[in-house]
DNA sequence: TTTCAAAGTGTGGTCTGACCATACTATGTG
DNA sequence: CACATAGTATGGTCAGACCACACTTTGAAA
């Protein structure tokens, strides 16, 4: 009794790639085997091999590309990021999970980075130089609602990365796209997007000096207190 | 100039199912079309829409079986957890991700979800005795290892869920899932885990204890020593 | 009328084999 | 030596077929 339950034929595929990256056989960078060669290693059609490597694609752990030579093919990267925003604008979308968790989780994140010891000091610097830069480009007048979100976002990315920690800083930023699209469908006109857009700007700077001058716990809470702002404004 | 770069065939069913979970015309519960019409509709073949059912199906949000009726084909489900954790465990094998973020994140979930105050206090309840349980099942000395650990993976998702928000308790199940065959490894003879089993028996029901005597901050405290200690004695 | 085995139907899973656009590689020509 | 050209391997897509499976319908026996 209990027979095994007739493994999918691409999860074999998959597993043997997941070994491979395991032991060191292959790494960020390798090309993997082209999908013909794949299917008859492990004796399956090509389509099913297909089936994995669409999956690895989704994933955010290979990158294709048609044509020939060293760039071509499926080559191994990894972009935690693709595959968990996937996921959870998906779940978003069906309901499964909803915008309040999503926000609380922001926060949780985001105020436990800010108050993290760095872990590497000349990254930390970066990092506030490079938010400052942002701050200026979010200054524009003639910037799009779009950009100002895209650039809002990698704002709050960047503060993440502070922590060092690629979960967390993944997961913000699987958050944040994740989320992106119903900012912008709950607020639909511009009028109401002005004041708003004002009060972003001169939170993100205080935001900014506290985190210039080292006042991390400040900064803990000035995060949150933006966060907690602006989603009190959409809807 | 700049046409837009050909969309793939699988992500125009993809974006379209998106858009009908976000409208509400498909909800958790509903099957999905099957292949052969969802070809026809978008004019494409049957293969590209097994792409997109199989993106579906690894993010968790459908679950496709064979044969007719009402039970049969891809029917929407929202399981966060399934997509996330491939994509954890893809890229720690990857080295994407390295254990010692993977701690990190759990750590911060968890003292958090334990701190929190919970939502709802019927389910706080039910997670005190239904840990309570698992406790005591942790207890029998036949128990295998793989078995010990799912049932510790229950006890620490099911204290998390506290908090009532599903991301972080996604997100804990994801990394608890991803980690797991390092643990495994990590960990080769029995010899070295029966002293290892001990400590981690008396620590849950010291966590519980803290838990069910409303002492959440020792709780969270508890949590934090019982994890970094556990990741010290692998390797 | 009721029961229930058998045939029917629609589902996803897999395979084969074909053609395309692309991007690199090798070749041959000036 | 420079450079246009032909060659080759890649993933992307398609069409059509067959399978195992699970439910539905049918129809004959009780």
């Amino acid at each position: 009794m209990s027979i095994t339950p007739a493994p999918r034929a691409y999860q074999v595929v998959l597993e043997s790639i997941e070994a491979d990256l395991r032991s060191g056989k292959l790494a960020i960078g390798d090309q993997l085997p082209g999908e013909r060669a794949l299917a008859e290693q492990h004796q399956i059609s090509r389509a099913s091999v297909r089936d994995a490597i669409r999956v690895l694609d989704v994933l955010g752990l290979v990158r294709t590309s048609t044509g020939s030579g060293p760039n071509s093919g499926a080559v191994i990267i990894s972009n935690p990021s693709a595959g968990i925003s996937h996921a959870l604008r998906m779940h978003l979308a069906a309901k499964g999970i909803n915008v309040r968790e999503i926000v609380e989780s922001r926060i949780l994140m985001e105020t436990w980075a800010a108050q993290m010891n760095p872990r590497n000091q000349a990254h930390a610097q970066q990092v506030i130089d490079r938010t400052a830069v942002l701050i200026m480009r979010m200054d524009d007048p003639q910037l799009s609602r779009d950009a100002f979100h895209r650039i809002d976002a990698e704002f709050h990315v960047l503060l993440a990365s502070m922590a060092g920690n690629s979960v967390v800083e993944t997961m913000m930023e699987s958050l944040r796209n994740s989320i992106s699209q119903y900012v912008s469908e709950s607020i639909p006109d511009d009028e109401s997007w002005q004041p708003i857009v004002r009060v972003l700007r001169r939170q993100h700077k205080a935001i900014h000096h506290a985190f210039a001058t080292n006042q991390r716990e400040r900064a803990a809470q000035l995060l949150e207190e933006h966060i907690t702002w602006f989603y009190s404004q959409t809807r």
